[in-house]
DNA sequence: CCAAGATATTTGCAAAAGCATTTAATCCTG
DNA sequence: CAGGATTAAATGCTTTTGCAAATATCTTGG
């Protein structure tokens, strides 16, 4: 019987708390809300956030990169490169080899605004896990790459 | 040195690979991008098919409790659940003891769309977990028990 | 080397989401 | 037990999304 291996056969049947995409969408839900909260006053958006979130470590990447590191859609990021870029939050640069291609750089206002929001994301983040062991969490990232590696169909 | 126990100093340095929002966010992204596709051509949102599979679970529940379950604010719930309703898949009935709240109850022509619809999240669902072996995904479903609790502002 | 097809980004537009307000009912406190 | 505070849900309105089409550039087979 190498039956259900994987997938349950009816969600009523394994319930929600047993299924893992409903889990994270609850959790990630109330991660982005209070994030949400957060950047609000601040005339602050998710797709912005993110966006400068993912700069702050890859810098220079490609509009279509940033995409889907950012996890926001292309339209949704070339507005809010848009809404970026006129508060000098972040610089547009076409590149060179490829001139239908946009790369995106941070400018020191931008990391400087990044950093006054961190605080927010790495107090959300300790919610997550506080009481958690060292170790579990460990295991629990590792878990997240092979997710990752199982669901993207990208290259990153 | 009691040090760095829960949250990352900067993210910079701990880069977007050890954050394990940012990694959940990816997959949910994707997900959830993958069952809108799946769902778009017979009018379905996400939205009203996550109503639908909170309601094949749990029955009967109120309004608000559902908007919780199912990770959608109150005001676009509302509005879904018209258009359930509409389509004769969802029923609203008055409470009995608080005449304010309202319960929802799924339909039998309700129970058969939400049916027609899960291959496609068991499918999505098999995918993320493809490859990782049982074990590993019980102790993956732990720790989301945990980080649910400690996120979550309400009782369930 | 040119046309047809592919790729990167932006933009138009309609649909969706979210905030604040409204309506209605219940709770609670003095 | 009246009246202000609270809670549930719906609605008005504006902003944000996201799809699809447009624009611009690049690539490649003939």
């Amino acid at each position: 019987m190498k039956d259900q291996a994987s997938a349950p056969r009816r969600l009523g049947e394994i319930g929600l708390n047993n299924f893992p995409p409903y889990l994270m969408n609850r959790i990630m839900g109330r991660y982005n809300a209070s994030l949400r909260e957060d950047m609000a006053h601040q005339g602050m958006s998710t797709p912005k956030m993110r966006s400068l979130a993912v700069l702050s470590v890859i810098d220079g990447i490609l509009i279509r990169e940033l995409a889907i590191y950012a996890v926001v859609e292309q339209s949704t990021l070339s507005r809010a490169l848009d809404g970026l870029a006129a508060d000098g939050l972040i610089r547009r640069e076409t590149d060179r080899e490829d001139s239908r291609a946009t790369r995106v750089f941070i400018t020191e206002k931008g990391r400087a605004t990044f950093e006054r929001h961190w605080p927010a994301m790495a107090r959300a983040h300790d919610q997550m896990f506080q009481d958690i062991p060292q170790a579990e969490q460990q295991a629990f990232l590792a878990t997240l790459h092979k997710i990752l590696r199982n669901v993207r169909r990208n290259e990153f």
